[in-house]
DNA sequence: GATTAGCACTCCACGACGCCGACTGCTAAC
DNA sequence: GTTAGCAGTCGGCGTCGTGGAGTGCTAATC
């Protein structure tokens, strides 16, 4: 593919620039005229009409009908978002937000998700979506043994990350809190750090001895291997009524689909699955995404916490023409603060 | 207020019924002829009209302008609801849904309200919302405490109903695992089915002996207080695609409202905290809410749980020109069905 | 060769108009 | 109390015309 850099002249480069910014801000077509005098250009509309040409040539922006102005194509958003990219640091104030939304010391990573989610949308004007940190190899940290009834407990898992899962266990016999609380405790002292696989292995020998302990052991292992087939990850949206207040969803239809996208769990799967390291932010763009679903919107994602250990998604949805330089900065800075509140949470070597 | 049947001959009792099924079917004003012929009465269309004007006086029915048919008012609703309510069951279909959708072995009261939502909405093609069971007094069932790092540990609380919540406690001395499970030992022994009132009398004598577990009291009566102070009773809504696809909200604004309305926390709670007992199926039609936003809308709630226990919320959020029979039917079936398995995760006397 | 003024042309948005059909309200007869 | 008949109302919809914003092209200019 050859870049917009190699194939436009300098004015042509900030010609595009403008036609974006202008419609990024404006949700209109942009005329000729209108970046004249917006810009204080030093040529003629008749001239920008010839570099507009020229654009439209290279497929860098259409027009909706013959007669009007020109809309940027998902490959003029691909060079804005590529040419503006460096733009440092979110506002001041959105910093201060976001340490006011999210409570370090609750410990609680679902809470931070939840939080990450409210601030973000608040800030692009559009739909937020945050995942919990999740781990590629469940391990146990600790359990515990809650007595319901004569016959049934209920087993209370804690992962890294603090991760937590619950079940009842039913059991063949009577049992009491005291033994229960004994038996957490065996199990505490011979599993905690090991993975599903670790604790089959671990437990196969003693398999039969105690029927109680097994049936534990046995919910325990089916916890974890559900929490590896990721499936639990648990996913917060927040902010469709800011997005659908944008222009492009004046109408009816375009609305709907627009709450079909986010409530349809599949349709971002795919985007949210893209790899890429923490820290940086990727920004797919319309079609970008090979989802006929999600040809007309943009996603700004970033993956936070550990890498190796345990990763979470921060990030934004809405339309190609969003606030790319906002959302950039605001979804860069959350997944940083967010894997640093999930690193406290490892436990120290 | 006098009542519709205190008002109406019993023909135009029927015929309000009609006109408002009929309505809640095709979303279309009625008209007299249509009614006559869907419902071959042996009466013609003026006496149907005249009928009508009746009606319209009484304020159960308007019309959209001067020469077209009628559609129901909030009255003719209620009447509607009153007289159909005591239909009995939802269909076995729907049953089978709602336990194939809800797993009473996981203990999980959080994956059931979302179970449930999923099911109701899916059932009403309306928005669906649930929330968790809420303990109008919080007790201690178990805890946890959970090694971070050298001086911080996580708490994970126990409370009634498999409830958990947890938190960061920060130490001022370094501490070991196998101490934190002692000192968990010791505490579930001393505060177990307490109250935050009943940890602050029992613990007050020995407040300043051990910081440590001073600081876990503090922070555990603090969790506590929090979760009594309500607030924290998670909502779940789901839906919101099937609501839009309903005629009534074709134009962007209607829509783009009806958004607002889900998502806006503060305009649901009102009618969500209106008192009724448990198994009773409330319907709060359109201005019967007193509330602005709501005035298009009705809800059909039921409070689920068990009574000076603990209480959850299910129910069904949509336009007044909804399926009432339906709804009420579902809701109904769900918060017993619920209500059945919150039961059995109080602990046996 | 790049830039610009001028001009004819295109197309959308919007309001006015008129017609069709559905429905009502009223009157008078049953 | 019920019904047939009829005049009158009103929304929906397609047509038409107009105004204005904006383009593409051509020819002159730097």
């Amino acid at each position: 593919m050859t870049t917009a850099t190699a194939q436009l002249n300098e004015r042509r480069q900030s010609l595009l620039e403008f036609i974006v910014g202008d419609y990024i801000q404006t949700a209109v077509p942009v005329a000729s005229q209108q970046i004249a005098k917006r810009h204080r250009l030093r040529v003629s509309p008749a001239t920008i009409r010839n570099d507009m040409a020229e654009l439209e040539e290279l497929g860098y922006i259409s027009r909706p009908h013959a007669s009007a102005g020109g809309v940027p194509a998902d490959a003029a958003y691909r060079f804005y978002v590529e040419r503006v990219a460096p733009r440092p640091r979110p506002s001041r104030r959105f910093e201060a937000r976001v340490r006011s939304a999210i409570e370090p010391e609750a410990g609680d990573p679902e809470g931070w998700a939840r939080g990450a989610a409210a601030v973000l949308s608040d800030a692009v004007l559009n739909v937020a979506i945050a995942t919990t940190p999740r781990a590629s190899h469940a391990r146990i940290k600790q359990l515990q043994l809650v007595h319901l009834h004569d016959r049934q407990a209920l087993l209370v898992l804690v992962m890294q990350e603090a991760r937590l899962r619950q079940h009842i266990v039913p059991f063949g016999e009577p049992i009491s809190q005291d033994e229960l609380t004994g038996l957490a405790v065996r199990l505490n002292a011979t599993l905690s750090g090991l993975s599903a696989a670790d604790v089959r292995r671990v437990w196969e020998p003693v398999l039969g001895y105690d029927g109680v302990a097994d049936a534990v052991v046995a919910e325990l292992t089916r916890l974890l291997d559900e929490e590896e087939r990721e499936g639990l990850a648990r996913r917060y949206t927040e902010g469709l009524g800011h997005m659908l207040s944008q222009p492009e969803f004046q109408s009816a239809v375009s609305a709907r689909e627009a709450v079909e996208v986010v409530e349809d769990d599949s349709t971002l799967r795919g985007v949210l699955s893209e790899r890429a390291g923490a820290g940086s932010v990727q920004v797919i763009i319309g079609g970008e995404s090979h989802s006929q679903q999600l040809r007309r919107y943009s996603v700004v994602i970033a993956r936070y916490g550990t890498p190796g250990q345990a990763m979470g998604v921060i990030g934004i949805l809405g339309p190609t023409r969003m606030d790319y330089v906002r959302a950039i900065s605001s979804v860069r800075y959350l997944a940083d603060f967010l894997s640093g509140l999930v690193g406290a949470l490892e436990e120290a070597p």
